[in-house]
DNA sequence: CATGAATGAGTTTTCATTCAT
DNA sequence: TATGAATGAAAACTCATTCAT
């Protein structure tokens, strides 16, 4: 990787984190810079137009730092069950890193972005969507693969469990207390018993 | 009521709508004394020490604004059910207006406030306790009036309703559909019918 | 004393601690209503022009509160000699209230005027001219009543007086030690028996 | 020198006039900038924290700028009396420049400071402290030198002359005549004869 | 007369962005 | 390319003063 790269890898990482944090208002260029020990005109280089390219970058960094592993771990299970065990396990292993770095950024730039940074906003609205894509995904091929009762309705389940995890991700972190996360994945886990086909 | 209340109030309402859409650092006092028709200096002259005082009352004003009924509709239902059944249809006839108003502003301060203003995140943190405090009243007395069984844990589901119905706003919110915050409220009752004596 | 009348006095009163303690620039008409317990709008009333007619008005009152003693009782001794001792004696007796309250406001004033507010320092400058006429008229009354030598030069001595007796003020209230203002009065005391007759 | 260096330089330079002048409170950002020909941002750009930072800078600049030769020149002196005349010459020669400047900073910070603005006060402390330490080392070293008596008070003679000196540029300032000044130079002088070992 | 309320220009400070070197 | 320096607009907040009631 040449310099140029790494320093625009380093400028991102960096803002990623100030960004989920402090939100876009609240971080500003020169926190960035500081952070990423480059001079403040060098980001402008030939690296970012603007702020918001930064922030739009920055939240790819961080879906794919918090959530990379989830997505392959997941891969790798067979059955949609284990899956969704695994989609629970995952977040119980690594609540407290989320907590820890600021919170959920899917739920943070939700909120940040709406009303006001349109582009970030529709980057939140593609990634919600996916999530959903890929859930409602995995419990359509449990009833395929004969694991799930066959009237389960999988796009309506798949977005309890986002609201249940981002809800209670919120929770935590104002209430600092991860037992609101360890709730909402036992009621998850709960849930996936009652639309077991031998439930 | 005085000219300098009227003023006040209508500073605190204009506010108000401008924190919940826009954020803390994203609102400036420009935006509000141009919303309240009133110039950037007179809004200290209001006994409003800084920006802070102002988006703390705009916090408590949100709260009343949204909510107020909801807790007194409660208060008059007698049954436990009743109260949580109300719960739910409050949610469901006024989901829409929230979404109008730019989300729910417990949710929207708890991601505004965290890591940065201590003052208003307390504020949440307190609300958010409140409300685990009510409901998870509300479902202990259901067992002590015989409604719900005993074994449940009033808190466990109290926060998961919290969560639910948060987690589902900021869905509603970002993806613009208000079907996430109605699956939420269904599944809401669904919970209701299984911790029911009867069930 | 009408009620009026009352009110102006006591704004001026309380301005006045203010003005020799922060002074003109930084005493602000809030804090001058605040402390006088009036409203800023009565102020202006049918009392004070504006801010440097209030000043200067509690210039001539702090003249009078803190040295208005001073000249009275010199006027009540007969011969220079127990004029001039009267003026250390004066000074030993009140430095300590003097440098409470913020020190002298002759040489506050001075400092606080010059190259900025002209009236003031007219004031200023006038009663440094009265303190010089003043001492070096009794100086010169000791001459002709024999007490003092018939060579010395009334003016200077009178001015050596008034710097050593405002530079070590400076010195004490910087330094928050009195001896300075001490060591200055007994050198005066010193230089009346130099100039004694009988020396 | 660099040109940013050289930016601060002139920044510190031609505040130092302007709060010489008017004061802390008197002395806006804006005016500095005009002054240094600079924009108010660019001054936070030069490793200025605040407003408080350039007036410490100043104070700073200004001592070494009128009385930076003094001590240089009364070091060359080998006598303890040579180093006092030359201490009085000095200001025999700049005490017109140091008037025209707005008078001794010294003097001026130490009145706009008490009460105030600590950090400034502190540092007038201070400098007022080396003074006294600075004249009085060299009257000790006249007696160790046999040039003085032996009982002199060097720390009591040492603030006299800064009284003197002080206050005479009060008076001189106000009272637009540098007469004063010249009197509490002779009367320093004379003190010198009187505490001659061979007088 | 007195007051509460307002005004608008002012204060210090921070920001995203640009550009000559 | 990289950087130090600058810019100008905008931020939060304060001020002396005015005036309708």
């Amino acid at each position: 990787m040449k310099k140029a790269e790494k320093t625009k890898k380093l400028i991102i990482e960096k803002s990623a984190q100030l960004f989920n944090r402090r939100g876009y208002a609240g971080t500003s260029m020169q926190d960035i810079a500081k952070e990423a020990g480059v001079t403040k005109g060098s980001i402008y280089g030939h690296n970012f137009k603007d702020k918001e390219e930064i922030a739009l970058a920055a939240f790819d960094y961080n879906l794919q730092k918090l959530f990379g592993e989830l997505w392959k771990g997941m891969d790798q299970e067979p059955s949609a069950k284990g899956k969704l065990v695994f989609y629970c396990e995952f977040h119980r292993k690594h609540y407290k890193k989320i907590l820890a770095y600021g919170g959920c950024p899917v739920l943070n730039s939700a909120i940040d972005s709406d009303d006001t940074h349109e582009k970030l906003n529709q980057k939140v609205r593609n990634t919600l969507q996916n999530w959903e894509v890929t859930l409602s995904g995995v419990i359509q091929l449990g009833i395929a693969q004969k694991e799930f009762k066959k009237e389960v309705d999988a796009v309506y389940y798949a977005n309890l469990f986002i609201s249940l995890i981002e809800g209670s991700i919120m929770l935590a972190k104002t209430r600092k207390n991860g037992i609101y996360i360890l709730n909402a994945l036992q009621h998850i886990e709960h849930l996936l018993q009652t639309i077991d086909i031998n439930h």
